[in-house]
DNA sequence: CCAATAGTGTCTATCAGACAGTATGTC
DNA sequence: GACATACTGTCTGATAGACACTATTGG
């Protein structure tokens, strides 16, 4: 521990407090949508939490996710530091914002809900703000490449992917482009869909060998 | 100030430190430059200082680059957090990283220096990093948009624009292409160059019209 | 006229977007 | 066979990259 000409050592000066709030961004019924909960007070609000002095900023991401939601969350991203004088009514508080964006079948929460992007409530603080640059975040993750975060499963059909790509991105897209835009960035399997009208889908799944995602 | 059912403030805590630390980059004889300064003991640094309790993130890196090196900043943007439990011997300690990229005419420094980035010496901390994302911020700035942080001044010849972009972006640019891509961004002013061997070029301004910068 | 730099015409390859066709399954 | 969906051929317009040509100055 450092100390300064009078001894005193660094952290004993006041010094802002920092939190972490999460987007944690998914798809329900082709719409993407945002994990909120209900203040005992106030209302609905992201799910934050104190920065705990041994702890790394996903950690308290997580951690967050866990205790005010009870989900899991996977790989939440910074997206930037709200810094806000008066944002925190508590006193000096930033907060780190992070966005994570799951498979909606992995979401099993009694103390919050899904929220449709394009309808949300009333937020505490600055949490619209946190979850427009969330979404954006999203927008630009899913523009080029083939379900990154794996909400589609392992293997899919093209329009299954096509249905995912056009939830997040929040347009209608065109079957032929998008099949032409996807289809090297995919690996072909042997199988087919079952079950459903007119010619069955091949099954593809995400390619691995060139890119991580 | 908010009080907890014990009785003590928020900021009373064992919580992590914040601090600023900021890349600010030039060009400097057509290569782009960081300003570093050597600290007492140690390897070269960026500026950088704590954030004080009622500041904001952009002021206190304005600060840094004020006290520290004697220089003015302008606009300082987020690039993200440092957040390793290690990363500072003096206890825990974030770094929110800043960039910052102006012209070369508007330093005048005796206590730092301008180096360029693509022969970084040795660096303090995570400084490399902080560095290189810097860097890849501006050349994504510089992608599409002629001179968004004005290093060419008011006035330009596409020569002296293109010039500029390539010290930022690190690689050669043919000049037709460059030509076409940046000319309807420009306002063309009545005036020419001067004292100059061959055909004299035209000056341009940036378009202010449309888009900010 | 020569040297040097500014600026343009044009060819090519690529790609997004769109339309309409063909292929192959279920009922 | 009717229908629905999967998949593909092809046209168009826009654009990046490249090359080579023309334009305009100083000497």
């Amino acid at each position: 521990m450092w100390l300064d000409s009078s001894g005193r050592a660094l952290a004993d000066y006041p010094h802002p407090s920092i939190a972490v709030d999460v987007a944690l961004l998914t798809v329900v019924d082709d719409r993407q949508a945002v994990l909120l909960h209900e203040k005992d007070d106030g209302p609905w609000s992201l799910p934050g939490t104190f920065v705990r002095i041994d702890e790394r900023l996903r950690d308290a991401a997580l951690r967050a996710l866990r205790d005010k939601a009870g989900v899991a969350g996977q790989e939440p991203e910074q997206l930037r530091v709200f810094d806000g004088l008066d944002r925190d009514s508590r006193g000096r508080v930033m907060s780190v914002a992070h966005v994570d964006l799951v498979p909606a079948r992995t979401l099993e929460t009694r103390t919050a809900s899904l929220v449709p992007v394009d309808e949300l409530p009333e937020l505490a603080f600055d949490h619209r703000e946190i979850v427009e640059a969330a979404v954006e975040w999203a927008r630009a993750e899913y523009r080029e490449r083939p379900d990154p975060r794996g909400l589609a499963g392992q293997e899919f059909t093209l329009l299954e992917l096509q249905r995912v790509h056009e939830a997040v991105l929040g347009t209608s897209l065109q079957k032929d482009t998008f099949r032409r835009r996807m289809i090297d960035q995919l690996r072909e399997t042997p199988e087919v869909s079952r079950g459903s009208v007119g010619k069955p889908a091949r099954l593809f799944r995400k390619h691995t060998a060139n890119q991580p995602n």
